[in-house]
DNA sequence: ATCTCTGGTGATCGATCGATAAACTGCGCC
DNA sequence: GGCGCAGTTTATCGATCGATCACCAGAGAT
């Protein structure tokens, strides 16, 4: 056998990146299969994807663990880029037109199939960094609607939120979050305007929230048992 | 080399069940398993934790898959057994406390690590029995609530409900439903009082609800579209 | 034109995966 | 008390996984 044959490469491209450009690639790349099949998904179909070998891969990251965690990096941070936290701090706007407006920019961060996947898969790996994000949505959101809410409202202002008040403005993020489940996850069929799901989700809120504050003043709320 | 020595036989415990105890426990077992590792989750470290050796799973599954299969039936069917269609439909008691006691009784049914994990790890394979199951909840859980309220409210009853009425109660459901995840998937801290929870969630939705209904009645609300 | 640096490949290793076949062992039955 | 079957193990296969190594090739500098 003439094992020496020049074989004249018939390689469809022959693709010579930047190392720069290579290594984001591997990102995207990687999140779109980690979404996809999760972070169980193998580094010979991620190199399929870019249309190199295996191996490449090793140039640009020492283990599939730190491609992975520069996968969460981007996920993660992606949505923060947006300067929501002035939005919801405007007090020149009302208030209701604020929220509104937050959470359609935000929900358009992270309503996508890509973004919902990877934030589930890792949070069912209970890693650290999806702590962080939810302490983080509970310090920079909910906590600052609630003083929104409590300045609108003309109540006593209090460093942190009660924890029923905290819990109140938590389903009702739930309640807006899993919209994005089922639409992106589930594939199940969802009212399709979302700014109308957002406004009604925050009429009941506001008005929960009110009623809330009113009963807080006058009298103490009867607890409720149930027997059966 | 005395390869015939006869090994006198040091195992724990020779534990030798009946087929059926023996094919309940690797799917007790295998719930387990992959709640925590995901279906990637092996088949010796499942023979690991039943004390028995791998291969004997194939004496009672003929794969892999089969025996994921009658995981999902069993955690999808489990919360069924509860009665709770009678306890929504009962109109001798008054809707708020059958609502109350509904998603108690709902809750503790699938609030555990166990049932979420395995959910959330099914949904993300996008598995038809998940399908089912978020159909199941619209028709016999959200739409049978709604029906309730109308009813309650004294509007006419119609067949089904209004695409905007179905969001309002799925974003009641998917809030409830959230907190579980935030404490058994996230395990971020929660309002401990669970039937709190519900009760200020409830107080919010019916509120919205008569709300929406006041407003549908008077002035037209322009037509929703449904996307599958 | 050649040197060199670096992006990229081919071959392969050890571990682990799901699955199979054959041997063994303990319990019930006659 | 020995037979037979059902429950279990030992050994092993082929595929696939993440990772490593030596080598190749193409663009820019000289």
């Amino acid at each position: 056998m003439n094992r020496k044959a020049p074989v004249k490469r018939a390689r469809a491209k022959q693709k010579r990146l930047s190392a720069d450009d290579r290594r984001s690639e591997f990102v995207i790349k990687a999140t779109e299969l980690f979404a996809e099949e999760g972070f169980g998904g193998g580094t010979r179909a991620l190199a399929r994807k870019l249309g190199v070998t295996q191996p490449l891969l090793y140039r640009y990251f020492p283990s599939k663990d730190d491609l992975i965690k520069e996968v969460y990096r981007k996920v993660y941070l992606e949505p923060l880029e947006i300067g929501w936290e002035k939005v919801l701090a405007d007090r020149s706007r009302p208030l209701r037109i604020r929220l509104q407006e937050f959470y359609e920019v935000y929900t358009d961060a992270i309503f996508n199939r890509k973004w919902l996947r990877i934030y589930l898969y890792s949070g069912l790996k209970g890693l650290d960094i999806n702590r962080w994000y939810v302490g983080m949505v509970k310090d920079k959101i909910l906590t600052r609607i609630l003083r929104e809410c409590r300045h609108d409202a003309g109540l006593a202002m209090q460093s942190r939120p009660s924890a029923a008040e905290l819990e109140l403005a938590w389903v009702f993020h739930g309640g807006i979050f899993y919209y994005g489940v089922r639409k992106y996850i589930y594939e199940a069929p969802v009212l399709e305007d979302k700014a109308r799901m957002i406004s009604d989700a925050l009429d009941i809120f506001l008005a929960g929230f009110e009623r809330m504050a009113e009963s807080a003043t006058d009298r103490r709320r009867a607890p409720i048992k149930i027997v059966g």
